[in-house]
DNA sequence: CTTGACCTTAAACTTAACTTAAAGGTTTGG
DNA sequence: CCAAACCTTTAAGTTAAGTTTAAGGTCAAG
């Protein structure tokens, strides 16, 4: 298969794919006599699950350390563990946003239910000053946390 | 408060807070005679609003279009509205986690009902038949259109 | 035998979201 | 008085994850 057709199978353009193998995500690949590249069925599998892994929030070096170069002998317990690892995750920062929705329908019904004569500015305030100290900081920092597991801290920024 | 001790509670770097006014996410700030920044108390409110809303998956962009400039003079339909569409956000990043989850929970089926008996490479083989054209291409599509929501295109491209 | 669709490389460019550096003013404690 | 600990600005650097560009080779069709 050539580049052309594995991009348009795997939905990648072809500079990516060619980047993934620059970066060393993808092994490098088998030639044609004409220098083309000659890809493998399951490239389109490996490619998959870069792109899988990612949707799900992996960084490319976070992949590129969890998937073998060689889907042939990828180590099941310790994809199987990752990806578990990431679900937990997952789960846990919905768990926080579900809390933080509660939080702020509650809010609102308090809001709307503001009895008369307290006025505008007054009531606001009053409200808002829920948000901070209460569960809204403890999800911030906590979820920030989440985001941090298992990441080597860089030096600067992120994407 | 000077920006060392917003900084501090906050959790964020100066640099970063300073960013954030220069980009027009915080209004700009009054300054003491010395010219330093003197923050309001309610500038800890709006840093953690941009933070979580950052945690949440949006974009330093979509946060500047969402969150109002003055928290403080937030009236009573303004301040709903607001915390309506924050719930709206919220329930936004709740889709695309119930996505990123889906998709990881998806794959690691795929790998530990590998049949006993079947080697990796049939395995490899089988996964290519069920993931490309399956729910991942449209998982793929459906989550990239969910972080459109709200942006004009870009020309190509994804930082 | 040329046109257009494909493929190649290397290197430069892009964007977001910051950080770091350089160079300096201010305030506070000993 | 002096150092440490604050604060200021502007400008340049950093990182990830690609894309774009330039300057070509290759191949199938007409």
């Amino acid at each position: 298969m050539n580049i052309g057709e594995l991009a348009t199978r795997s939905g990648l353009s072809h500079s990516r794919i060619r980047f993934y193998e620059r970066v060393g995500l993808l092994k490098t690949v088998d030639r044609q006599a004409n220098g083309y590249r000659s890809y493998p069925p399951e490239a389109v599998v490996m490619l998959a699950l870069i792109a899988t892994a990612q949707q799900a929030g992996f960084s490319l070096d976070e992949i590129r350390a969890l998937v073998p170069p060689d889907l042939v002998k990828w180590e099941h317990d310790a994809l199987l563990e990752s990806l578990h690892g990431k679900v937990k995750e997952i789960e846990a920062l919905q768990a926080r946003l579900a809390q933080s929705k509660a939080g702020l329908v509650a809010l609102i019904k308090d809001i709307e239910t503001k009895p008369d004569g307290v006025d505008c500015e007054d009531n606001a305030r009053r409200l808002l000053s829920r948000l901070p100290s209460g569960e809204f900081a403890r999800a911030t920092t906590a979820a920030a946390d989440v985001k941090m597991l298992g990441k080597k801290r860089r030096p600067a920024r992120r994407g």
